[in-house]
Formats: structure tokens, sequence, C-alpha cells
DNA sequence: ATGATGATTTGATAATCATCAAAATATCAA
DNA sequence: TTGATATTTTGATGATTATCAAATCATCAT
């Protein structure tokens, strides 16, 4: 996983909000772009960016893409948050 | 907690190396400087980043400034984290 | 008060990013 | 094949961000 880019794509507000609509169930494309004021070019570049970082799956399905969340990764970034928290017991405070 | 703030706060990489480096124990605003190869202007920029996002405590010894990890945060990040990925059970995939 | 040290702030610049409108691609239906 | 629908891609633009060099601020020691 690129830490990187699963970062940069969750801190977006509007991908957020895509990744919660997601949690449902499967969209398509034009579904999700409803719920947003915002050109579906826009759009799509933010599914771009979510698929990216892996964070959705994307299925044609006849002349409409669904997407679906991709779950398998969050654990990847919630062990990668946690390691960043974890404070290391030996070796002390600064002095 | 500001979801914007803290995920923006993690997705750069310099940073994230910040945290990691605080793990170990409290550091000076130098300290932490030297392990990067950029300007002290550039760190105390990432460093408020960062205080913004609640992620690091600041305080002043001196003449130097020390910084350490705020891990009450963490719980929080981790909890949004996870509501980001729940599937909800209720409901079905699209169709 | 003066100078030295540690750190932040400011102003400028280049790179990245979100957004739009318009063009292009893919699929379906006639 | 032509047209319609769903979506993506492209090119341009404005906003945000990372970075630097230089200036400023705060503290300490003399």
């Amino acid at each position: 996983m690129r830490a990187q880019e699963v970062f940069k794509a969750i801190s977006d507000p509007s991908r957020r909000k895509v990744l919660k609509l997601l949690r449902r169930g499967s969209k398509t494309a034009g579904e999700l772009a409803e719920a947003f004021d915002m050109t579906k070019g826009s759009m799509s570049h933010h599914f771009n960016v979510l698929k990216a970082a892996d964070l959705v799956r994307r299925e044609r399905r006849g002349q409409q893409i669904v997407y679906s969340l991709n779950t398998t990764v969050f654990e990847d970034v919630a062990s990668l948050l946690a390691d960043l928290f974890r404070v290391d017991k030996r070796n002390g405070e600064h002095r």
C-alpha cells in the first residue's frame, strides 16, 4: 500500500463523502455524482484518485461503471496509523 | 476534531516522518529539523500544520521549543477511519 | 543593553490540486 | 451505422501548498 496516495485521497472531503456513500453498497458513477454539486468530470477525477489509492473497486456494467468500497485496504491504513502513533516504550523523554 | 486538518497533516511524508521521530519521545524543533534536508523555516511550517491538527504538543523550554506527540488524537482519527469504512449491514448491494 | 542562539514569520515562487467546459470513449438500441 | 446515454479524458484556470531566503521574535549570557 502507498501511504502517500491513501492519505492524500482521504484528505479531501468530497472523496471521504464518496467513501461514505459506498458504505451502503456499490453505486454507479452517475449515482455518486448526483450527490455532489460538481461536474461529472470533476467527480471522475476524484474516482481516479480513490482508485489509485486502491480504496475503491471499479467495474463496468454495460454502459455504466459501478464503484464499491475496497475494505481490505482498511486494515492496512489502520495499522499504518497505529504505527504512526505507537509510542516507543524504550528510550525516554527528551532532556 | 477536524478531520480535514488531521488528514491533510498526515498526508505529507515529511510530517509523517516528524510524527515517527516523536514516537521515541519529545524533541526540540532543532533536533527534528536536523533529520530533514530542508530549511528550519520550512520545518516550522510543518510544525504549525501538525499543531493545527492537534497532532503534536508544543512547549517552550528556555530558548528552544519542545515538540511531543499528542496521542489522544489517535483514538479520534482511528474511529473516524473506522467509521469511513464501516459497511452498512442493512440495505443491499447496487442493482 | 548587546550579542548569540533557537525558532518562527513573512514574502515570493514553483509545484500540486480541484474544478470547469468541451472533447473523446464505450456501450447499447434502433 | 447512427444516435443516445454514461462516463472518462483533456486542456485551461484559480486556489492551495511546500519551499526558500531573509527578516523578526524570544530567551539567555555577558
